[in-house]
DNA sequence: TCTGGCACTCCGTGTTCCCGAGTGCCAAGT
DNA sequence: ACTTGGCACTCGGGAACACGGAGTGCCAGA
């Protein structure tokens, strides 16, 4: 049904699609790919393709042009991942190792992955969820109020105020803490309500309401943060690309937190690296773009997810290439910080 | 020389263009303003203001627009900042009052501020530089590591992952804790290099190389963190209007720290409240753009300043009004948190 | 100083026309 | 059974053109 020959010819269409921009005919694709073939031969072919879905021409006596089902089977038949060049290895390295803190390594991130795929970056913060507890604190800021400070194994930091029903002598504090600690160390955070819940039992009687102020609080910060924080960057590139039409819809869905969620969220079917086409994704407002996303973690549990936006004729190969080389390199210092 | 029926032919003008945007003629003018005198003393009226550079037609045989220097007349002697009514400002606090930390403070104000100006909305984190310390916390975490944390009054925390140079028992690193608590607490960040220059001399000889090592750190935080943090958002408004010209470049300067640094920066001359528009701001790509900012803070010191960007062409009472009010009431918020 | 009248200037829109790229199909060739 | 060259056809997009309308500047009169 589908030949060697038209396998050919539609990744040439895709491919000069992509670096031109424009509807590719019949003699375009004799000159610069040597198919062998003449021209009638190929436009034969193409109807066939036509036919079957994968390309489509915008009019009469236009060129063909991919259509999403068609850039899918590039994707998974046609093409193949493209490493990225040594030299862009090493800038990532060195960006990224710079970092001193999550947020640092977050920001760099999306902004090296905008500046490497020339497109819109996306990255999710490390999910709370999956991480685990690296040290717990508890400081009295004043007579009543206390400062719960979260510090996870990823590097983030979480903190709370706390009113609390009593004044509370430094050392009660200090063996909360301790207790606390030696309770949590370690700890995945999706167990900690479970590590925490008869732990007031084990606290002198007089304790029991501060603590239990103090733990509730806790869990709260645990489940507010489970809808995760995500930043993008490169907006500017949507410009550059001929985004003419629909651009407000993009920008609109890359302030929506919620919509950014699901688009990296829901994971595909190769390993780590998921490609969303067009139509393929779910928002309705981004039917001209495709998301290539992958997740990211230290050693190998997946702790959130990264990725690019861009129109649905973007380089596939390039954009797959640095998303993933991105992602692990974040894995990397994260694992090592 | 401009007498007040020319002054107010030219706020009839900037106010209709505005609403419009298009070029207004003489007879739009009459039309809808009732000025009591013809087209024709209008055409007068107009061709003086244009002589002095206040207004401008693009062709022959159009109506006029506003210049950059006529928006400027308008802003300082014709137009008045318009107050928000009741229900915006109850929307206000309500949305702001929800936020639990800085990070979700900001996030929140910068987006209220898109919603309500519809136009591209500028945050600046609160300079650490003018806050002051509430506590400082050491946290070992690993044999040879510590974590510093680093909470200021405005909800601000830092913290950095720290190598010592030998492994440190955990009640010296308490007393190091309580020593750098007792000489920090409430002090300046500005003036902690000098609070902290004679420390390591009041600790036990032993203690001193770890404590120098944790010290420059926190030195290194400081001034680190001086070029501070911005977010933005709303860049979805920066397409609906129409932008079609330049949305590249602004896009751009929005992603540019530095750049947008420099647009809020620079105090001007109403207290508090700064407008500079088109050309008058220093970053070319923003030709077409105005900025409307102010300071925030709690109390009377300015901790960081906010503001929108839109183009030239945008109402600037409403949105003095509405930059004006969300800066009041993030002040207040963050005086309060 | 204001006003009505008048000639003039262009912008934007709509129309028409034409060129060229690209197609589909067919008949002939291998 | 494919492939190929030839050919008529289609249609989009740009150039040329005309025209209506909004707006102007200027002038003479009130």
């Amino acid at each position: 049904m589908l030949d060697e020959r038209k396998l050919a010819v539609l990744r040439a269409i895709v491919e000069d699609y992509v670096s031109t921009n424009e509807p590719v005919g019949s003699k375009a694709l004799t000159d610069r790919h040597n198919l062998g073939v003449s021209p009638a031969t190929i436009r034969n072919d193409m109807a066939a393709l036509e036919e079957q879905g994968y390309i489509h021409q915008p009019h009469t006596s236009a060129g063909r042009v991919p259509t999403d089902k068609g850039y899918r089977l590039f994707v998974d038949r046609l093409s193949q991942i493209k490493p990225l060049s040594a030299a862009e290895r090493r800038a990532i390295e060195t960006f990224l190792a710079g970092a001193v803190d999550l947020d640092e390594i977050v920001m760099r991130t999306v902004r090296l992955l905008a500046q490497l795929t020339r497109q819109v970056a996306v990255v999710q913060y490390p999910s709370l969820t999956r991480s685990t507890v690296r040290h717990v604190e508890i400081v009295p800021v004043a007579e009543r109020r206390v400062m719960l400070v979260l510090i996870t194994n990823t590097g983030r930091v979480e903190q709370r105020v706390i009113e609390v029903p009593e004044a509370v002598a430094d050392d009660r504090i200090a063996h909360l803490r301790a207790v606390l600690n030696s309770c949590l160390d370690g700890c995945g955070l999706s167990d900690v309500p479970e590590t925490v819940a008869e732990l007031p039992d084990r606290l002198p009687i007089e304790d029991r309401p501060v603590a239990a102020t103090i733990l509730s609080v806790l869990l709260e910060t645990l489940v507010e943060r489970h809808e995760e924080k995500i930043v993008f960057a490169g907006a500017a590139n949507l410009a550059a690309a001929d985004f003419s039409v629909g651009l407000r819809e993009v920008l609109e869905a890359l302030e929506e937190q919620v919509v950014l969620m699901r688009l990296l969220g829901e994971t595909g079917d190769l390993p780590g690296l998921t490609v969303r086409i067009g139509s393929e994704n779910p928002y309705t407002g981004l039917r001209g773009t495709s998301i290539v996303a992958a997740g990211y973690g230290s050693g190998d549990k997946e702790l959130a997810r990264l990725g690019v936006l861009g129109p649905t004729r973007m380089d596939y190969p390039v954009t797959m290439g640095a998303v993933r080389a991105v992602a692990r390199y974040v894995g990397q210092i994260l694992a090592g910080s």
